[in-house]
DNA sequence: AATGAATGAGCATTCATTCAT
DNA sequence: TATGAATGAATGCTCATTCAT
């Protein structure tokens, strides 16, 4: 786990209970937002008394920022591995879907929480780690559309930024409708109760989808 | 507007009055969620009394029910006009993209609303108001994409059901990026500051997305 | 009904409506008391505006007098009845009983004030208004019993005030227990849930209670 | 102190704390009912903030059920040094009219309280309570005078359950009139206002006037 | 260092009273 | 004269934050 982001006082608890807290925190956070989230409830739940948590964290504010970086920290990672393998524009869109789809399901409340993130306004310090973290992704996808563009596998008259954009709002999209209520129910409208036993099919039409898009 | 949902005494009430309130309720739902909503902060906003309020509405829950109806029934106009007319697959993408921007632009609140519902857990009520929107517009977008299909202008073997969800999944994060500050800079990020001043650029590059996605 | 206590206002108005506003306020206040009582609520039952309850009452407090007024008015007049005639000492005493179990039946909810009375702290008018009735009471049974002691048919010895005190105390809570929920269900833990069918024991046994006392 | 019926975290504070949240409930309600009592003024007077008695307590309902109990459970007490006692019928009243006259004195509020029972209509928990404690009392008469009718003390032909019923009405009256503002008036209406430095008078007229009901 | 009891400002809701129509 | 919409102070309850132990 990444510890440069921690107050000292929560950098020298034990990494069982420094989980336990986070845990408790994405949960929260996810669940209720910003505003509604409950710090005595986090500490209950987390198994540690109120007060530890005001030695870990300066306040609500400053606890939720700790949790976005975590958050990030931890979606970076996924986002390297994929980032790092060499291959088609078609293999990478491919292992990006599956990632989400499998992400989605064992990071739940991570996926919650960015959602969450949407909707409240938050403080500039929060507004860059997540800024940050969309220009990488940005980025990354932005590259992608023109390496892919020079080798002539995509169009080459398409907005590599706009593309990128809209690629990337599918991605989106898809990981809520794995993690968030709504967007689970809105998704079993669209294609039915028993999508989420068809991955494969959601995830090879999302590829045909893409592949429209881009390829010649 | 429609008063079919609203309590007789705030139907009684001026149109003037009406919307101030409608306008400082949405405004505040649609900034700070249910939960965090502050009634007496609608009421102030609105320039009526706390008193009113609850002559208006039972209660907080009633005033949410009541605002997202209105909301829900705003946009049930707006994509009304776009069913009626009788064009090709590509006329009507096009007519949607640009009702999008426009409605998103003079609806910024409502949208930033229908962000915020997908977050927090609502009441069956409120669900099934939402609910019925997305089940009419997700039959509705499958309709013309099998209609296309019949006609040959579209792909026969893609899934109408799943690409209807995508093609939504991309209108609705359109609209977001239109109207909700974190997904208005996310999409500044991506395509630049200058973004929100080339509608038709945006507009038109989508058209080719989906266009690419579905045509032969 | 005695017109003497309301203001001009309240005068005026049609007997029906008058009528229609004292039972809608000696159900409120004899249901809630008087800090609970709902004026609005009052207003609505009795069929009438609020604006014109407040043209009948100067205030919450002013009308809380009237009614007490017109209860004790109410009272007065069954009373009278049996302060005229002219019987024996136990004839009275079975009258003043039969009568208590036929009032409490057709005016529950003057009882009920009464009980009601007894709890909250008042202003000194409407103090004055029930001591006025206490007195007239006291008085009267006091009179019964020296004239009784005179005629020689109870006991010299026994205090005629504290006498008279205990069989009023008598006679108050079996008006209660006639008509006010609490002491209702404590009379069925007495004697049964039948208890309410069987009057003529009820009046039987305290005839004898109040005679073993008095008589010689 | 009986702790049973407390909440862990108001058990755990001292008792001098305690009693002080305790007498200043008994008096808030006693003094204006359940519904009329205020909590931030409970708090108050207790000199203890209001977040703590939410801390001792799950909300209104819930600390009035605890009060309510916990004056039963001081009745109890009293009650049951009563009926340890190994007496004659004669001696047994006479020590329930004695200590009726000093816990009158003693517990004004709690005496209060009681009649404000009477009046508002309480949850089922609530009359569970007292009800309880009712029916206690109630059978604890009933034997005492079918034991004294089989010992030859009290008449063979009068109702056990009737004749207790009204003995309590004398004993509930006497207790109210020691207590409650309205009925301490209404017996110095009766017998004066000296009757407060009159016990024994008192006392000896009501033993009269109960032996002369019951005794053969 | 860790605890968790205590604090009190803040918010949803009610209701006596007023006053424009 | 009668109406009833409007007002806003008051109250039950929550929760971020502090601090004595």
């Amino acid at each position: 786990m990444k510890l440069d982001n921690f107050k000292e006082s929560f950098r020298k608890i034990s990494e069982e209970k420094r989980k336990a807290v986070l845990d408790s925190a994405v949960q929260e956070f996810s669940e209720y937002g910003f505003t509604s989230a409950n710090i005595n409830r986090i500490a209950e739940n987390a198994g540690v008394s109120v007060g530890s948590i005001y030695k870990y964290f300066d306040n609500k504010e400053d606890m939720f920022l700790t949790i976005v970086h975590f958050a990030v920290d931890t979606l970076k990672t996924v986002l390297n591995e994929i980032i790092q393998s060499d291959e088609t524009f078609e293999g990478r869109i491919e292992k990006i879907i599956k990632a989400i789809q499998s992400y989605s399901r064992t990071n739940v409340y991570l996926t919650k929480l960015y959602n969450e993130m949407t909707t409240e306004s938050h403080s500039n310090l929060v507004w860059k780690i997540v800024s940050d973290m969309e220009s990488t992704t940005a980025g990354m996808y932005i590259s992608f559309i023109r390496e892919a563009q020079e080798k002539g596998w995509v169009k080459k008259d398409l907005d590599p930024k706009l593309f990128a954009f809209f690629m990337d709002n599918l991605f989106v999209l898809l990981q809520f409708s794995y993690s968030c209520e709504y967007y689970k129910e809105r998704l079993k409208i669209y294609v039915g109760e028993d999508v989420f036993d068809n991955d494969d099919l959601v995830a090879g039409q999302l590829m045909r989808f893409i592949k429209g898009a881009f390829l010649l």
